[in-house]
RNA sequence: GCGCCUGUAGCUCAGGGGAUAGAGCAUCGGACUUCUAAUCCGAGUGCCGCAGGUUCGAUUCCUGCCAGGCGCACCA
């Protein structure tokens, strides 16, 4: 249990009990104790925390409410944890606290180190976080970005309060685009031995089918002398391949692996799309017209039912799909999530009636939706147009600006959100960058730790110092700010909300620059010396643990 | 027409049933003989899209409307 929640508990046994004592006293009418709220409130001039129990409460006793919260006062009990408390504005109780949890804040991060803010929660779920997925038949583009750092911080989130996370690309190698690059490719291959030979019109005219032609030829000459058919079908599965390596290495490239990539044929090859439809049919949930096999869908509550087999006998998206996320229940995974991006959001309804007619909950499949992306350069949209070939790629985007920025300018806004990224601000390497402002708290504190060994002075335990002497302002600031991040990283995770992580940061690198200015460390006499060290190292433990979170580096020296 | 997302300071965005609505940037003014000034300190800025409803209290929840972005295939 994290310090706060803990000092949490021990108020709202207090003021329960002063709730009692007034019942008892005749003071305060009330036929049931509401939820005692408690928060940190933004401003430090109301207490470490709040309770707004006398407004809640006021209408049940009758009473104003600053004269319910006056009444609670009154029958407090005020153990040495509790400095003061006070009746504040419409009848808030501000409780302002001695010191002592902050300073164990400090003792635990020194002992926990990076682990610090992990928890146990969600011990029980055994989630499976499917994201990105793009086709393999191109380069990803900058929502897929978007996706990777979102979908990449969650899984980590995830397994800091206890879940059991596996990550998944699916592998979408089997469908209508797949074949249409084929398709192209195998164009491209001909046309390097016979110019004239015609290019599908609804082929991919990209460079990189080219190129990869030619590789194909190098490394496979062989298939001039295959028959179409082979050649088509060797042209799928290699160049899907290809292009699947591709993925796995931009994505390493931007800090984010997958347990496994998923392939779609696999399903087909081990005859999943039927067996899927093989048991939807037991459970009543398929029915015949025109031609077709349709998953009756709106049983629960789609819009429209879906067709599974067209009138050509081949298979639709969503029945290979369904397959897939019948595989991923049969593993034993208790939840799935499925990042998406904004197009498919109308995807949602058909796959949680597919979920719930095998037999599942709705609630067992979450999907995100993300929001486009708008990639800014010099204050003006950057224009991309896929048939023009102006088209800016998720890896150009990570060459461009690097991997610490673009993901933490992904992170750093709400995911539903529209966002704007500005290309020149993410590559600036000043204040106004974020990233830099973060990383450069952390390189600071590393700094003065060198500096300190250089002369002599060594990091101290945290249990070796008086942190009673950490008394700034600033400094109980920072302390506070150490002290709310398990807290942070259970409502980031049980939220879905990463942004909550880089708004930590930022707001930590802040208070730590503030308390730089303020409060100097290596000059001071040893006891203050000391104890601030310890504070400065905590707060580097904090960065680096939240950096490691966003998969953004945490460098010594900038 | 139906559905999803968004609408908060000049700009980019947080926040969220409660106490004077926040941050960064931009603007203006300060701070380096001292651990990195890639920093800090200070100043101004708001019909929280509009209109109703619920509530002791709404910018936050509900409904309707307006505006912008995006979807609505026997494509994926």
């Amino acid at each position: 249990m994290s310090v706060v929640v803990m000092q949490k508990e021990q108020l709202r046994s207090v003021i329960e009990a002063a709730i009692r004592a007034a019942q008892r006293s005749g003071e305060l009418e009330l036929s049931t104790v509401p939820e005692i709220g408690l928060e940190a409130p933004r401003d430090a001039g109301h207490g470490d925390f709040a309770s707004n129990i006398a407004l809640v409460a006021a209408k049940m006793a009758r009473k104003p409410s600053r004269e319910v919260a006056q009444i609670i006062v009154d029958h407090l009990t005020l153990g040495e944890f509790i400095q003061d408390v006070e009746v504040a504005g419409p009848g808030f109780i501000n409780f302002f606290l001695s010191k002592q949890w902050l300073n164990d804040t400090v003792r635990i991060i020194d002992q926990q180190g990076e682990s610090y803010g992990d928890s146990q929660l969600g011990s029980d779920q055994k989630i499976l976080l499917e994201f990105v997925s793009a086709n393999p038949v191109g380069p990803m583009n900058v929502v897929n970005a978007r996706a990777a750092a979102v979908g990449d911080t969650l899984a980590r989130l995830f397994r800091a309060v206890g879940y059991t996370v596996g990550t998944e690309f699916y592998v979408n190698d089997a469908g209508n685009q797949a074949d249409v690059f084929a398709r192209s490719l195998e164009a491209r291959f001909q046309q390097l031995s016979d110019p004239d030979y015609p290019f599908p019109e609804d082929g991919y005219p990209a460079a990189y089918v080219g190129d990869l032609a030619l590789r194909l030829k190098e490394t496979h000459p062989e298939l001039a002398e295959m028959s179409l058919e082979d050649r088509l079908a060797f042209c799928k599965r290699w160049g899907t391949d290809q292009m699947v390596e591709m993925q796995r290495n931009d994505l390493r490239n931007y800090g984010v692996e997958f347990d496994l990539w998923f392939r779609e044929r696999d399903l087909h090859a081990a005859g999943a799309l039927e067996k899927s439809i093989a048991n939807l049919k037991k459970r009543g949930m398929i029915f015949e017209a025109e031609d077709a096999l349709w998953f009756r869908s709106t049983e629960f509550d789609d819009d429209k039912d879906r067709v599974l087999v067209k009138s050509d006998g081949s298979y639709t998206y969503v029945t290979a799909d369904i397959a897939y996320h019948q595989d991923k229940l049969q593993r034993g995974y208790t939840k799935l999530i499925n990042i998406w991006g904004p197009d498919h959001h109308g995807y949602i309804g058909r796959m949680q009636a597919a979920i719930q007619a095998l037999g599942y909950s709705k609630d067992t499949l979450e999907v995100l939706i993300l929001q486009y992306v708008a990639l800014m350069r010099h204050g003006q949209q950057v224009k991309m147009s896929k048939r023009a070939g102006e088209f800016i790629t998720m890896q150009d985007l990570v060459e461009e600006v690097g991997k610490d920025a673009a993901r933490f300018f992904f992170l750093n806004r709400s995911p539903e959100s529209h966002l704007d990224f500005d290309l020149d601000l993410a590559v600036q390497q000043s204040n106004e960058n974020p990233v830099f402002y973060v990383q450069y708290a952390h390189a600071r504190i590393s700094s003065i730790l060198r500096q300190g060994q250089e002369m002599g002075v060594f990091l101290p335990r945290a249990d070796q110092v008086d942190l009673d002497l950490l008394v700034h302002e600033s400094e109980v600031a920072l302390m506070k700010q150490l002290a709310t991040l398990p807290d942070e990283i259970v409502a980031a995770a049980l939220q879905r909300e990463p942004h909550r992580i880089t708004r930590y940061a930022l707001d930590l690198a802040s208070l730590f620059h503030s308390f730089y200015t303020h409060c100097h460390i290596l000059g001071e006499k040893e006891e203050l010396r000391n104890a601030r060290l310890v504070l400065a190292a905590s707060v580097r433990t904090v960065l680096r643990k939240v950096l490691g979170l966003l998969g953004v580096d945490a460098p010594e020296q900038m």
